[in-house]
DNA sequence: CACATTCAATTGAAGTTTCAACAACTAGAG
DNA sequence: CTCTAGTTGTTGAAACTTCAATTGAATGTG
């Protein structure tokens, strides 16, 4: 048996639901060696990578990654502010952990978050000085992480690649794109 | 501001550290709009993947994919059976991470540890009848589930092109391949 | 043989994420 | 206007992970 699959002798499994698009008795089709070994590669990178992330910008700025995406999201905007539940799609999070997350953030000051006058089931959370200048203090560290452990690692062609691939697993796994920013060019705030 | 950098006046980060292979002094290389979209793609697949899988697992089978990969790496040992630090390994996990899911897993009979007779610092995580039937019964929905979300999201191609981005990156978020298994072509155990 | 050092694994506490329940508000139907 | 249904966000508890400290065993040194 492995981690993907093999062998099993065609018991059913009892209980189980057939993933998303999957017709309810396909056949089971299992893994060759190449997509084992595909699969087991990407697997290794998700387990790997995000607490190296973790890890440098913890040592370097006292931040988590997600505490770091939440204040680069909202330093892409103008106004330095987004509502909370557009902020949840943008970093992923569920709205619950991104509740807990602002908290912390604005006990320390890099973060407020005030109603929306627009429409008073929202919130605002907007970018303070002191979580400008926070990002700006972490920011060419973690850079030079991501540039050392994956960027600098492929060639051009094989970033493209990366790029494509991930693209269409997103097309399955994130269907309505909604962690998607609207920026793919940088905005007037850079230099 | 970027999620990976831009802008920022030449202020150096204070306490900031020089990730692993980076020389102290290095100039700051910001990342280009292709280097952006392909990281981007990369932590948004991080992101996404990982509670899917989990969920899927649940549902199906009340495990969790950590807890899977455990059992599916001891069902990969001729005697079902792993020294902790060597099961650790395998999973990506702190020693501590195993011991807490081992304790939980052991709670529910699906593996059982002894100490090891060769050297008694050791302890066997082995995996019992039950923990065999709970990972047969496991196997095919999650097999479905990443061959729908991943494998044949990807034409053979493509497929291998990630497969080659991802192991490039490994030798430097992972250089001592800790994590790769032994088996690259599927044991015995097979049918 | 003592002794210090290293290694394997566990433990409990602290920190983080998820989950289910809830409160506040908007919007639509009658 | 009122009632209901849906949306936005928060909360506290449970579950999980990490972290630091600890135990017990092996290894190496004098």
């Amino acid at each position: 048996m492995t981690l993907i699959g093999e062998d099993v002798d065609g018991a059913d499994v009892d209980g189980a639901d057939a993933p998303p698009s999957m017709e309810r008795d396909a056949p089971q089709r299992w893994l060759d060696t190449d997509e084992r070994e595909a699969w087991l590669s990407l697997i290794r990178v998700i387990a790997k990578l995000p607490p190296l992330l973790d890890s440098q910008l913890q040592r370097s700025a006292g931040l988590n990654f997600f505490e770091y995406t939440i204040l680069a999201m909202l330093s892409e905007q103008a106004d330095r502010a987004l509502r909370m539940s557009r902020l949840a799609a943008l970093t992923n999070a569920s709205p619950s952990r991104l509740s807990h997350a602002a908290r912390h953030l604005e006990a320390r000051g890099l973060l407020v978050r005030e109603g929306d006058l627009v429409d008073g089931r929202c919130i605002r959370a907007v970018l303070t000085d002191a979580g400008w200048q926070a990002l700006v203090a972490a920011v060419p560290g973690h850079v030079a992480t991501v540039r050392d452990l994956v960027i600098d690692a492929l060639d051009p062609g094989r970033l493209a690649s990366l790029r494509t691939a991930n693209e269409q697993i997103l097309l399955r796994v994130d269907p309505d794109q909604q962690t998607r920013p609207a920026w793919s060019v940088a905005p007037e705030v850079f230099r």
